[in-house]
RNA sequence: UGCCCGAUGGUGUAACGGUAGCACAGCAGACUCUGAAUCUGUUUGUCAUGGUUCAAAUCCAUGUCGGGCAACCA
């Protein structure tokens, strides 16, 4: 692409953060021959948006400095990690910045992703080396007895042993002759130090648990702070970027490393703000718990914050990559509001999505002097942000839905809608004046007989005729039913856990409504990959659930609807 | 309580000692065969008090408020 193309439409967005601004400086300074970060997950949950934030920053940075970033299980846990999840998380990075990072993107390399637990070999050489340097020690106590004597900043009785009896005892530990729980290993530094991590951390445990990669090769398992600075440094990782709740522990991750003398450069650590999300919980526990208790239908339920429920729900992976884009990286913990990750979604979708006439609430109308039997097909345009995806025909007919939102028999001020004696455009075709409100006994409206003015169909003689609304309608005749569930928000508070409160407590009732829509026929092909707009309406996409002759659709995310501002002046 | 970190409109962010800008939201208007999109205009801000300086959002001190850590989790 020669310069004079790029353009602010298309040029890639190049952020700019603390620390991008480090990388920058240490680019260049040339201090590193390559840039080289990691996406560290731990397989004991599904991927979320706050997990979108740090696969951008950190795919993002390798990509705009020309570096590389590894995809990794951080899995030394084998008590809550799970093959689904190791999965799961392939395919969500996969489909998050595949295509955008492939270069950096590990998944495409042959020893891709990166496992934690493949380098447990060396970690415990790594240990053992520690012990030798007199660094490190097997403690006996409990698990009650050492966190007492660390809030005490009090001396382990095990401290002082030999390192003979240290090289000893952390062999047997390794060999399985003692039962969870009754040894740890533990690094020594400082046993009152300021810094809580640096009084004697934990380094090894025992686990008497196979694992999802390594089985039962193992029963002993390094804790985070030993296998992820060491994981980091096996890989040759030079910026090392972790959520502030870690800022505590650089001065562990620093410690182990520089105990070692390790010939290559070490890496450094750095911490961002994770993101909070208005009406969003973003813990996994806790999102696990919605899962397990039935409160969703799965990890990938179109209202959770996940990953693949937002891909399920109908988000495509550029309106998140804006989404990481526009709320920066920072320091500050603070709580982004929700409307900016919807119009991340409404901006790309705008763009993208193909526009389609149905009719989601019906009210029947039948055109009295439109003749019955001959149809006709009305040429409508897929998507005017996007030309290049052409036009459509759409039958019309002698009856017709319109969406009941858009009659009113006693309409309010500023209605610019169907309404007894008055005129509306419908959509590509006619403009019709509502003659006649047919009601059953109890009052409920039946149908609207309506007349049309037939040369204002959209290129005819008064086609030119300004009336002061539009609205969408679908042929009654030739309409198909689709199911369509309409999501909203999962919590009913924007800090659904604010001031200790239970986040069940304040789950969203409505947050899912299940309908039967009149569709436009052309919707029959509607594909899995496609977005589309109802127009006027919202944004929806297929879901999985369809089958052949059963179209279900997931409302991504409705249009602005400055009327139900307005109405709701009064 | 100890240690660490942070504080710029309603929200999120930029300004790296030299004109406080951007995005979202809000409001007002234009346009509209989507009350969408687009376009125009616009309300609102440097936590406080001192200090350094010709000049402070920025540097220093103190205070206030907020967050994190104190797991054989990551």
């Amino acid at each position: 692409m020669s310069l004079e193309n790029i353009t602010p439409e298309n040029a890639a967005p190049v952020p700019s953060d603390f620390i991008r601004d480090i990388v920058a400086h240490h680019v260049a300074e040339k201090k590193y021959p390559q840039i080289h970060t990691r996406f560290p997950p731990e397989p004991n949950g599904y991927l979320h948006i706050g997990h979108a934030k740090s696969i951008c920053l950190n795919f993002g940075i390798a990509r705009e400095f020309g570096g590389i970033c590894n995809l990794r299980m951080d899995d030394t846990n084998p008590a809550k990690e799970d093959i689904e999840y190791v999965d799961s998380i392939q395919a969500d990075v996969n489909w998050l910045i595949g295509g955008w990072a492939e270069k950096e993107l590990g998944l495409t390399t042959a020893k891709a992703p990166f496992y934690a637990s493949n380098y447990f070999d060396q970690i415990h050489e790594f240990a053992v080396a520690l012990i030798k340097k007199g660094k490190a020690f097997v403690c006996d106590m409990t698990p009650e007895q050492t966190d007492e004597y660390r809030r005490l900043g009090k001396p382990s009785p095990s401290r002082d042993r030999s390192i003979e009896e240290n090289l000893d005892l952390f062999t047997r530990m390794k060999n399985g002759e003692f039962p969870d729980g009754s040894k740890v290993l533990r690094a020594k530094i400082v046993v009152d130090a300021p810094n809580i991590w640096l009084r004697d951390p934990l380094l090894y445990r025992i686990k008497h648990t196979s694992h999802h990669q390594t089985g039962d090769k193992w029963c002993i398992y390094p804790m985070y702070d030993f296998a992820h600075c060491l994981s980091d440094y096996l890989e040759g990782i030079t910026h090392s970027i972790c959520t502030l709740e870690f800022e505590v522990h650089r001065p562990l991750y620093d410690w182990i490393l520089e105990s070692l003398d390790l010939p290559r450069t070490l890496p450094k650590q750095y911490e961002f703000a994770r993101l909070s999300l208005g009406y969003t919980i973003m813990s996994k526990r806790k999102l696990m718990q919605l899962v397990e208790e039935n409160l969703v239908t799965g990890w990938d339920d179109p209202r959770m914050p996940t990953i693949s429920g937002m891909r399920r729900r109908g988000v495509r992976p550029e309106a998140l990559r804006n989404f990481a884009y526009n709320i920066g990286i920072t320091k500050y913990n603070g709580i982004t509001d929700v409307s900016v990750l919807e119009f991340a979604i409404r901006e790309d979708l705008n763009k993208h999505a193909l526009r389609r006439l149905a009719v989601l609430r019906p009210i029947k109308v039948v055109i009295m002097n439109y003749p019955d039997g001959i149809g006709e097909e009305l040429e409508a345009t897929n998507n005017p942000e996007d030309p290049s995806t052409g036009k459509r025909l759409i039958p019309f007919s002698r009856e017709i839905y319109i969406e009941q939102d858009d009659f009113a028999e006693v309409a309010p001020p500023k209605f610019f809608r169907l309404k007894p004696g008055g005129e509306v455009r419908l959509k590509y075709a006619y403009i019709i004046q509502c003659q006649k409100v047919i009601k059953d006994a109890s009052g409920n409206i039946l149908e609207l007989r309506c007349t049309a003015d037939l040369t204002s169909k959209t290129g005819g003689a008064t086609s030119a005729r300004k009336v002061k609304g539009t609205i969408h309608w679908v042929s009654a005749q030739y309409a198909m039913d689709a199911e369509v569930r309409l999501y909203d928000r999962l919590f009913t508070e924007a800090e659904p856990e604010k001031d200790g409160r239970d986040f069940k407590s304040v789950l969203n009732p409505k947050s899912l409504e299940v309908i039967t829509a009149k569709c436009e026929p052309s919707l029959n092909d509607a594909k899995p990959t496609e977005r589309y707009q109802f127009e006027r309406m919202a944004y929806y996409s297929l879901d999985k659930d369809s089958a052949p002759g059963k179209l279900v659709f997931n409302r991504t995310i409705t249009l602005k609807d400055a009327w139900a501002k307005e109405a709701l002046k009064g």
